[in-house]
DNA sequence: CGCTCGGTTGACAACCGTCAAAGCGTGTGG
DNA sequence: CCACACGCTTTGACGGTTGTCAACCGAGCG
């Protein structure tokens, strides 16, 4: 079933209007259960989406059938944007009542060309994905497992973007974490108890946690 | 010395308009030696860039000393767009006469607030960079030492886009390479000789090869 | 001629993936 | 209410791959 199917179906519901959003009146919201498919690889794009609630993850399954997942989307981020004319990815929900935005991918574009403000916009909304992306790249590129797995906890860190000692949530399962990070899950799990035995982080339950020394998680390099 | 410095000096030289540029008009062209630096991290984003003739290296600098290769640019590719006030990355040329166009920001920025055609021209440009960068994680994301310079050689052959069979160049080094992959060097030219040794490539001196095995060279993941 | 730089190969140790097992929390059914 | 099963997480043991250290080779250049 495709994601297309979501929108305009009695799950959705029109989105009122706010200040500040980039498309209020075309945008179409579906909710999604936890590992429900958003939309899947090689699918036709008819939309632009933007996440509200919850959490999701584009991922592809490799030849080997290993799952690499590309990114996590949180509130407020948007992708579909970048595929021409099939996605390249699959997206699923991570969280139970995730909520997603819809944008009818034509009718952007055509109201793009008559507003050159919403055309600034966009441009701005694609440039943030090349910067959360080139950021990724840089965390891949990380050498140590413990490095790795740092990076990522302070990547989480500033984008729920609480108040520097707040707790921070992990939406997402080990198994999640470790395809991001391109580890086993037994490693990602040795370098939490090995930060946490440090005293970088401070783990509360296993989807929570605070960081305790920022600039020691900061120089993890190994 | 900002890169700026050489856009508007005795180096540049005005382009002329050819047709299915995106903006010819405003392009001022420069000419940079090898290793020469296009622009600096942190400096500030006065231009768009083109890459027009050789090679050059995006990277960034880690406070462990490691240097992070975030993407190789070849001609055709677009550049330092996403940035907003600053450049998060450094840009070297990696050949000598590596030619680069320079657009500038606010002049490009205006004109496609009027010009619809150019506003989608620039979204599909940075569209571009973002299936690039996934690709990049993708291959970043394999496990292997093999695979991923497998990975490597195939992107390298798509970007130079030769007819299948013919000889694909490598401009830059093993050293480029290991930090482009986050392998070390040694590890990169193991990994060469043995795809050589298997029959799946062929070197012709150091910065050349050839596919044998298109199959196995995808196949490869190792 | 001798230097440096880039590339290749070898030896060894460290790190990480794999296999295995056990703990833990939650939901379901008896 | 308890028993059980299942998914998720953690920890342990072991082997393979890769980074590190070292040596050598060849090309370019002063």
């Amino acid at each position: 079933m495709l994601a297309s199917s979501q929108f305009g179906t009695d799950q959705a519901s029109v989105a009122p209007r706010r200040p500040g959003d980039l498309l209020g009146g075309l945008a179409v919201t579906a909710r999604y259960a936890r590992g429900q498919e958003i939309y899947a690889q090689d699918s036709p794009t008819e939309h632009w989406y933007r996440v509200v609630g919850g959490a999701a993850r584009r991922f592809t399954v490799q030849t080997n059938g290993r799952r690499q997942i590309v990114d996590f989307l949180l509130p407020g981020d948007h992708f579909g944007f970048a595929s021409r004319a099939v996605h390249h990815f699959s997206v699923e929900a991570i969280l139970d009542g995730t909520l997603v935005e819809g944008y009818p991918r034509g009718r952007v574009e055509a109201l793009a060309d008559g507003d050159p403000h919403l055309g600034r916009d966009i441009r701005s909304v694609t440039a943030a994905e090349i910067v959360r992306l080139q950021a990724r790249i840089l965390i891949l590129g990380r050498i140590g497992s413990v490095g790795k797995v740092s990076a990522f906890l302070l990547e989480m860190a500033e984008r729920s973007a609480g108040r520097p000692g707040t707790a921070v949530i992990l939406p997402m399962s080990r198994y999640d974490i470790a395809d991001y990070l391109t580890l086993s899950v037994e490693t990602v799990s040795r370098a939490l108890t090995t930060l946490q035995q440090r005293g970088v982080i401070r783990l509360q339950g296993k989807r929570r946690f605070r960081i305790s020394d920022r600039d020691a998680l900061e120089d993890s390099d190994e």
